[in-house]
DNA sequence: TTTCACGCACTATTTAACGTTACATGAAAC
DNA sequence: GTTTCATGTAACGTTAAATAGTGCGTGAAA
């Protein structure tokens, strides 16, 4: 299949949101991630029901983050998009007749379980607080005169 | 795109080349991995290449182990099926212009390399030997009497 | 010379993400 | 109240990557 890039795209577009600090439509972020508008909706909506975004229909309307973003972590925004896959390897049978294959499946599965493990440890440790600071000082480093213009 | 099951049906491949001493070919080896003679090939054909295996055409031809299972580990069989991508996730855009964007990817690419090596260590850490060890344990648990049956 | 088994190029199928269309719903502007 | 804006969601189409399958060539043993 294609690769996931779910997670990389809904934190762009909540960093987005949180420097805009005005509700922002779905056409609105689904222009700067050059995609399309429902699929924007379509992912933004797993964190409205986690409670972390919130809607508005009508004029005017568009999606506001509805929190601090020094509480929100990589690791919430992952698990309110439904915890998609991470590992792209997965065994052949799950749960194989043939010892052999079961030897192979215990092995493999210590492996993929502890690179999942830290892979979603260090997920917990990073804020959208930290991710927009990291930004900020991008900023400064590039253009110190010019600061609103973040989308090039 | 599907899920990668390479590394986990060579490995199984290998194991029943170990256990059977004499060249299988890749028809008796797709009907243990339910899959097509032409698959086997492929895939044994990276190891060939890296030496791991030894293939011999026409009557009493076959896929034979090429050296000691304890020097063959996860790792180098990982390496000789081409490195096949291990994260499911990637990002959205590689080299983005977008700041905010780089600030996401920065964070989310520490995150993989941290996974990925922490994976590729523990492949490394796990020899064929190793595996077969634990095959036979569980045969010995399982039935002591029979142990040829070892594909149910 | 027939049979067996690999080698390889090429095509088809499958799977899950991603894209798109269509229409309903609700809120603000007029 | 009617129009316009914007989300909500179902249904369908598209695409990328692994896997499956076909066909033909090659070399070795019977």
């Amino acid at each position: 299949m294609k690769r996931d890039s779910r997670l990389s795209g809904v934190l762009h577009v909540l960093l987005h949101m949180a420097e805009q600090g005005a509700p922002m439509t779905s056409e609105q972020l689904a222009k700067a991630m050059q995609t399309h508008p429902v699929v924007i909706r379509r992912i933004l909506g797993g964190l409205r029901d986690a409670g972390f975004v919130h809607s508005e229909k009508g004029h005017g309307g568009g999606w506001t983050i509805a929190g601090d973003l020094a509480d929100i972590t990589m690791r919430d925004v992952y698990d309110a998009i439904g915890q998609p896959t991470l590992m792209a390897m997965s065994n052949r049978t799950e749960a194989p007749g043939c010892m052999v294959e079961q030897a192979v499946n215990a092995a493999l599965d210590a492996s993929f379980h502890d690179a999942e493990a830290l892979l979603l440890a260090r997920f917990t440790e990073v804020t959208l607080a930290q991710l927009a600071a990291d930004f900020h000082e991008r900023m400064a480093a590039r253009s110190p005169k010019a600061p609103e213009q973040h989308h090039g």
